[in-house]
RNA sequence: GCGCCCGUAGCUCAGCUGGAUAGAGCAGCGGAUUUCUAAUCCGCCGGUCGGGGGUUCGAAUCCCUCCGGGCGUACCA
């Protein structure tokens, strides 16, 4: 029983013939935003004062005289300005959770229209080594698929990585002048990561020192700029847009000298060790040459090929490492290269319908709203991004029947989305929905993002690592505090070190807005109280103690007792979560948030800690009462189980 | 310049298809433990929702404007 669209129906009768369209105010029926204000709560008859000419008490009034539901609630009641609040009756209370026994769906009907998605999420550039950067997209995206799947959609998902790019280029161009075969042969992907670093190195060293005296130019003009705008704006004190200017002069005096600072800084690097100056004073041409190799790759030319088919296996191999530790299996890797292919035939198809249209020999699409074109071929040739994207739409569409494509990246890709959106509909693929479903950018401790290229960003491997080694101190600290704690050895122990630091890395991400930005913090992401996985990973660990602590067979009991009694606040409040489980899961997808079911697990974890201090189960007299608690236990257990699952986190039965 | 996003308690954030006294967690303070695992529970303290105007019976939420911050902005992905 879904008691929210059950109530929304009854309210719908009530109002036809009072109004005509009642399903606007339908949906100002909501859950009661305050416990004490009842479980639900109806808005309309406010809004409804324009519309009916009564005060809104007296339209509340009219409205409750017409609703028939004695048997759901109690009487509802009218408050303040013409809210009408509705207290569900506890034996329907009962009931709905009784339902919910023998239901391996915990209450969550599969949708009756389900859809195929594909969602798109990770995409790592195979040619590095993943890093803090890439965690989000892994985990949001992780979390819709698996809930999507749950409500009974057809979901592929489909690691869109990158190997086709210009790194690519840097990689070949280091392999066949920096190798060092055997670290090659000891860890080829290691080597093959280190040789991109030093590529991408000497390069921006080059790229930089012809930039430099641009650079310190316009941090001359700046300053100049700051001079002139600062004594107009003395001159006149009571002019703010000249106020305004100074400070603007101000801050991009302070972005130039910023960007001269991190170029010098760069250029230093490479000039203290003399390993790197000999290096790049060898390669000069080092950017246009690896740029050239990846050119030759996309051309066909036989070695680059070898050495790609040689080197993608391995980083695939390495990635699928990091996948195993959040138990993630895609359905398809289909990286750049495999749309390599249908490229050319995108971008004459749209140059032969008029979507596209060459400019400074570049070919683009042109967006309504947008100053910068969509380009689909560069002057030289190459394909973008923005055209592999198209093939992979099309491909999405036509070999998967794509209903939706959920592309779960970054927030400041959001512009070559509307773009590639854009252009999708130009080509005429309005069949299907496709959503940025964007996230804030981690941040570092200085407020600024990380840098993919900078050398001190946090590999996602030693984040786990460490995660679990602090998660590991805090376990055994735990363990040994115990008054009544099991013995655990020390396999048990890395084994809910495991589950605790990596849900907890997990969790902190997750329960966010995914459109915030967030500092990485080791202290937030480790922290062990409050809204934590741990805090509900642990509640799943009590209630399971309940049953090892008499040997309780939990499938007899859900065969044999079925009956909930509720005679406590604590026990109310508890089931009335419990059947929210299925709401919680819509409300995610509606916007494709995972952070309302992170919220929900929270509430449900906190409820039954609640319950459990207030509520005894093994120790209550009453048979009846104790069975009914037990089954209490047995499903907040189950969610709680079920809903990290969905998230991507494990639990275990004991911690 | 143009575009997008953000500004809510000391800190980290929810809430933003308008609804009742703005909510959580952390930190701080005070209680609860011969425990069904205290990785817990209960209570207290804490906010001009960046400022100002407007729409409305009602605005953190919608509109305008200002301030402050971030990001993007033609051949990287």
């Amino acid at each position: 029983m879904n008691f929210l669209s059950e109530l929304r129906a009854r309210l719908s009768q009530a109002l036809t013939g009072l109004v005509d369209d009642p399903a606007p105010y339908v949906g100002m029926l909501k859950p009661a935003q305050d416990a004490k204000f009842g479980d639900f709560q109806a808005n309309c008859a406010m809004s409804l004062k324009g519309v009916l000419n009564k005060p809104p008490r007296d339209i509340a009034t009219l409205i409750v005289s017409r609703l028939s539901l004695d048997d759901l609630c109690e009487p509802p009641e009218i408050a303040g300005p013409g809210f009408i609040n509705f207290r569900l009756k506890t034996d329907q209370i009962a009931t709905a959770t009784q339902q919910l026994i023998r239901d391996d769906r915990l209450g969550v009907a599969p949708v009756t229209e389900p859809r195929t998605y594909v969602v798109d999420f990770s995409g790592p550039n195979v040619a590095k080594p993943m890093h803090v950067g890439h965690l989000r997209s892994t985990v949001i995206g992780h979390a819709l698929d698996k809930i999507l799947r749950f409500l009974g959609h057809t979901v592929i998902s489909d690691n869109h990585v990158g190997d086709w790019g210009t790194q690519f280029g840097m990689i070949i161009y280091g392999y066949k002048h920096f190798r060092d075969d055997a670290a090659y042969q000891a860890d080829p992907v290691r080597e093959l990561a280190r040789l991109y670093r030093l590529v991408n190195q000497l390069g921006d060293y080059h790229t930089l020192g012809t930039e430099l005296p641009a650079l310190e130019a316009s941090v001359t003009t700046a300053t100049r700029t700051l001079e002139l705008a600062q004594a107009t704006a003395t001159k006149k004190p009571e002019d703010k847009d000249l106020a305004r200017a100074a400070r603007k002069a101000q801050n991009d005096l302070k972005s130039a000298q910023d960007e001269l600072a991190s170029a010098q800084k760069k250029r230093q690097a490479v000039e203290n060790d003399p390993a790197l100056k000999s290096l790049a004073d060898a390669h000069p041409q080092i950017a246009e040459l690896a740029r050239a190799e990846t050119a030759k790759l996309h051309a066909g030319d036989a070695e680059n090929q070898t050495l790609w088919d040689q080197f993608i296996p391995q980083c695939l191999a390495e990635l699928q490492k990091m996948y195993a530790r959040f138990d993630l299996k895609f359905d398809h890797t289909l990286g750049e290269s495999h749309f390599n292919p249908l490229l050319a035939g995108v971008v004459e198809d749209l140059l032969q319908r008029g979507i596209a249209t060459e400019s400074d020999g570049a070919i683009c699409v042109f967006v309504d709203g947008f100053a910068a074109p969509f380009i689909i071929r560069k002057a030289n040739g190459a394909y973008t991004y923005a055209t592999t994207d198209l093939a992979t739409v099309q491909y999405r569409v036509k070999e998967w029947q794509a209903d939706v494509i959920l592309y779960v990246v970054d927030a400041r890709q959001s512009e070559h989305f509307q773009q590639l959106f854009a252009t999708c509909r130009k080509i005429g693929f309005d069949t299907v929905d496709m959503r940025h479903v964007s996230f804030g950018t981690v941040l570092g401790e200085d407020n600024r993002a990380f840098k993919t290229r900078s050398g001190d960003t946090i590999g996602l491997e030693s984040l786990l690592d460490e995660a679990i080694d602090h998660a590991r101190i805090i376990v055994r600290k735990n363990i040994d505090g115990k008054v009544h704690g099991a013995d655990l050895s020390a396999s048990e122990i890395d084994e809910i070190a495991k589950v605790v630091g990596i849900g907890g890395i997990i969790y902190a991400d997750l329960h966010h807005n995914r459109d915030s930005d967030y500092v990485f913090s080791w202290e937030k992401m480790l922290a062990k109280t409050g809204d934590t996985a741990t805090y509900i990973q642990y509640a799943y660990a009590r209630a399971q103690g309940i049953f090892n602590k008499q040997s309780i067979d939990i499938n007899s009991l859900r065969c044999q007792s079925q009956n909930i009694h509720i005679s406590r606040l604590e026990e109310r409040t508890l089931a009335l979560q419990l059947i929210g489980f299925q709401s919680a899961l819509l409300d995610v997808v509606t916007d494709y948030r995972p952070h309302y079911l992170t919220q929900y697990l929270f509430k449900l974890a906190n409820d039954f800690a609640t319950f459990y201090e207030e509520c005894p189960v093994l120790k209550e007299a009453d048979a009846g009462i104790r069975q009914s608690r037990l089954l209490l236990c047995d499903l907040t257990a189950r969610i709680l189980k079920k809903g990290l699952e969905l998230l991507g986190i494990e639990v275990r039965e004991i911690m």
